[in-house]
DNA sequence: TACAACATGACAAAGTCG
DNA sequence: CGACTTTGTCATGTTGTA
C-alpha cells in the first residue's frame, strides 16, 4: 500500500486547513484504559543515577579531567562528600588500582583473575587509604567494593547488585562474575526473579560447555571495550556533506568498501544511532560491530528535514535506489500551505531535526507579539530571534505573524511513514511526537536496504531490535521486500500496537513475533525462532540515544548510560545470530 | 563565536474510576 | 465527590563541530 504514504494526492489533504481552525481535538478515544497496568515504564523506579547531582561539576570535570571515570568519581563524590577533595582523591586511586588489576590479568586468564581481584580489593580495604572515614562501616564498604569492582569490569549497576543481593554478602567476585555471566551469556530466562519464585541458576546447572562460550564471550566484550577506549583519541569525523556513501541525485565519486572479514554476513546487519553522540561513542560502536566504518547521512538529502545519523551496516552499497514516489524535498513542497505566509527573511528551505518535543504555545504567543508592531518588516533584532526560535523549535508559518510547531500528521509524513501511521488506538498526541521523534527516516532507510531486493524473492526473515514504529518494516515492505517472518522487539507497548496494527492494515502474509524486552531474548529463545524459521537474514535496530543526543541535559552520560547502554544487547544478539548462521 | 541536538523532570490540567 | 492516573505544558544546560 504505498498509496498511503504518498499521501499527497489525497482529496482530503488536511495537514493544514485553509481556515485557521484549531488542531483538531479529534477526540482520542477516551478508552486509553484500555491497556494493561503491566506497562513498560521506561524509566523504572530504578535506582538513583549514578551520576553525580551537578551541583558540582567544576569538581566532577576536573577528576574527570584526571583519567578516571565518570562513575567512578560520582561514586566517591558521593561517598566522601563533595568538600573533601582528598578523600575523594584517596578513593580514586583505590578504585583504579582495583580497576587496572583485573582488567590485565583478565587477558591472561579469565579464569583466574577474579581471584586475585578479589584479593587485590581487600588488599586495598586494609591498607588505610579509607582511615579517613570512619564513619563508614565495614560491611559497607565491603558491598560499595564489590560493586565498584564488578562496575569497573563492564557490568552495569544493575547486573552488578542483582547479583549481590543473590548470591549474598559473603559472595566472593568470582561467584559474583559467574552470576552475572550466567545471568547474561547463558540467558537463564529467570535468573533476574526473585530468588523465591525461581531455583536460583546455580552454576553446576551449567554445562562446561556452555560455561566456556560465556567467558569467551566475557572476554571478547572486554577486549573490545578496551581497544575502543584505546582508540579514543582517534575520535571518529564526520563528514561534510554527510552524505555517506552516497546519496540519490548527489554527485560522488563511486566508493568502494572493503568490509573486515568478521563483518560479512549473513546475516545481513543495520545499526543506528545519532551521529552527533558524545566523544568515542562511534568508535566504540564500530569496534563492536565487526570494526565496520559508519556512514553518516543527513536525511535532509532524503526529505525536507534534517536528521544525522550514523548508519553500521554491511550491506553493499552499489546500485541503491530510491523509494518511489520521491518525498518533498524542501519546506515549501512539503507544506504548501506555509507558503502563504512564510516571510522572505526567513531563508528556511529544509527543517531542522524532528525531535520528541515540540514548541510551546507560550512562545509561539511571544513570538506573534514580537512581530504584531511591526507591517511585516521587522527590524533585524527581532527577526534573529524569531528565526533562532523557528530553527531551534522547528516552527512553520502558519498564519500572518502566526509561527506553530509541526502537527504529528506532518511529521509522519516528513519522516516517511504512511498517514495516520502512528494516530488513533488510544495513543496520545504526546506519545505520537516522542514515538515519531525517536524513529527512523523511511526513504533513508529504505534507500539503503533497497540493495536486497531481488535477493530475497521468497521473503525475508527479518530481527527488528528497538523497532519503535516499525521504521526498518515500513521501508522493507515500501522497497516491495517481502516480509516472511518478523520478530519486533521494542519496549513500548504503545509502539507495538503501532507496528502491529500497521501489520494488519497492510495484509502481511508474514508472522509477526513482537518482544518487549531486549534482555528477554536470550540465547535459548533466539535459537528456538531461528530454528523454526532457518535463521534471520538482516538484523535491524537503532538503540536508544537518550544518554547521547545533545536535547537531554541530564543525563548525557554516553554509552554507558542506563538506555543507551543497550546498544550491548544489540551486538549481543547481533553476534548469537552471526554464530547461529555460521554454523547452519 | 554560533548553532544544533531521536530529552528530562516538575508541575498543572484533564481524565478515570469507585 | 475525591483519590488516583494519564496527558499536556513549560523551562531547562551541555557538548561537539564549523
Amino acid at each position: 500500500m504505498d498509496g498511503d504514504a504518498s499521501g499527497v494526492e489525497g482529496d482530503n489533504c488536511d495537514w493544514n486547513s485553509e481556515d485557521e481552525r484549531e488542531i483538531d481535538d479529534f477526540s482520542l478515544s477516551s478508552s486509553s484504559s484500555l491497556t494493561p497496568p503491566n506497562e513498560e515504564t521506561v524509566t523504572g523506579s530504578g535506582e538513583a543515577s549514578s551520576s553525580a547531582g551537578s551541583s558540582n561539576s567544576k569538581l566532577f570535570d576536573k577528576f574527570i579531567g584526571m583519567g578516571f571515570t565518570e562513575k567512578m568519581v560520582a561514586k566517591a563524590i558521593q561517598e566522601n562528600g563533595e568538600e573533601n577533595t582528598d578523600s575523594i582523591l584517596n578513593t580514586l586511586l583505590t578504585y583504579s588500582t582495583l580497576e587496572t588489576s583485573p582488567q590485565e590479568q583478565q587477558h591472561i586468564d579469565s579464569d583466574n583473575y577474579s581471584l586475585d581481584c578479589d584479593g587485590s580489593f581487600l588488599d586495598g580495604f586494609s591498607d588505610g587509604s579509607w582511615s579517613d572515614n570512619e564513619e563508614i562501616t565495614n560491611t559497607v564498604f565491603d558491598e560499595d567494593d564489590k560493586l565498584s569492582s564488578l562496575m569497573s569490569m563492564g557490568y552495569t549497576r544493575d547486573e552488578a547488585s542483582i547479583a549481590m543481593e543473590r548470591c549474598g554478602l559473603n559472595a566472593s567476585l568470582v561467584e559474583l562474575t559467574d552470576f552475572i555471566c550466567a545471568a547474561q551469556i547463558s540467558k537463564v530466562e529467570d535468573a533476574y526473579l526473585p530468588v523465591e519464585e525461581k531455583p536460583r541458576p546455580k552454576l553446576p546447572c551449567i554445562d562446561s560447555a556452555k560455561l566456556k562460550k560465556r567467558k569467551q564471550y566475557d572476554y571478547e566484550m572486554w577486549k573490545r571495550k578496551k581497544q575502543a577506549l584505546l582508540d579514543d583519541d582517534e575520535t571518529i569525523r564526520l563528514p561534510n556533506p554527510m552524505i555517506g556513501f552516497g546519496v540519490p541525485n548527489e554527485s560522488h565519486p563511486t566508493i568502494h568498501r572493503t568490509l573486515p572479514e568478521a563483518a560479512i554476513g549473513p546475516p545481513y546487519f543495520y545499526y543506528e544511532n545519532v551521529a552527533l553522540a558524545p566523544k568515542g561513542v562511534w568508535t566504540t560502536i564500530s569496534r563492536f560491530l565487526y570494526d565496520v566504518e559508519p556512514e553518516f547521512v543527513d536525511s535532509k538529502y532524503f526529505c525536507a528535514a534534517a536528521r544525522k545519523r550514523g548508519y553500521v551496516h554491511n550491506l553493499p552499497i552499489q546500485n541503491r535506489f530510491p523509494l518511489l514516489p520521491l518525498p518533498p524535498h524542501t519546506i515549501h513542497e512539503a507544506l504548501p500551505l506555509t507558503r502563504k505566509w512564510w516571510p522572505s527573511w526567513d531563508e528556511r528551505t529544509k527543517l531542522n531535526c524532528l525531535q520528541t518535543c515540540i514548541g510551546s504555545a507560550k512562545l509561539t504567543e511571544r513570538i506573534r507579539k514580537a512581530l504584531e508592531d511591526y507591517d511585516g518588516e521587522p527590524p533585524l533584532r527581532v527577526q534573529k530571534y524569531v528565526l533562532d526560535e523557528c530553527r531551534k523549535w522547528n516552527l512553520v508559518w502558519v498564519g500572518r505573524n502566526k509561527v506553530a510547531p509541526l502537527e504529528p500528521d506532518e511529521v509522519e509524513m516528513l519522516l516517511g511513514f504512511p498517514r495516520n501511521h502512528t494516530r488513533g488506538g488510544g495513543i496520545s498526541r504526546t506519545d505520537r511526537y516522542k514515538s515519531l521523534g525517536n524513529s527512523f527516516q523511511v526513504d533513508t532507510v529504505a534507500y539503503h536496504l533497497s540493495v536486497l531486493k531481488g535477493m530475497f524473492p521468497g521473503g525475508i526473515n527479518l530481527l527488528s531490535l528497538f523497532s519503535g514504529i516499525g521504521g526498518a518494516e515500513v521501508a522493507l515492505h515500501r522497497i516491495g521486500i517481502p516480509l516472511k517472518n518478523v520478530v519486533s522487539v521494542e519496549i513500548s507497548e504503545v509502539n507495538r500496537n503501532i507496528v502491529r496494527s500497521w501489520w494488519e492494515q497492510t495484509n502481511q502474509k508474514g508472522n509477526l513475533i513482537d518482544l518487549a524486552d531486549v534482555q528477554q531474548l536470550n540465547g535459548d529463545r533466539l535459537e528456538q525462532l531461528m530454528n523454526s524459521f532457518g535463521g534471520f537474514d538482516l538484523v535491524v535496530g537503532g538503540s536508544p540515544c537518550n544518554n547521547l543526543a545533545g536535547s537531554n541535559r541530564h543525563h548525557r552520560d554516553g554509552l554507558e548510560g542506563k538506555e543507551s547502554a543497550l546498544f550491548y544487547d544489540y551486538f549481543r544478539i547481533l553476534d548469537l545470530v552471526k554464530n547461529w548462521s555460521n554454523v547452519s
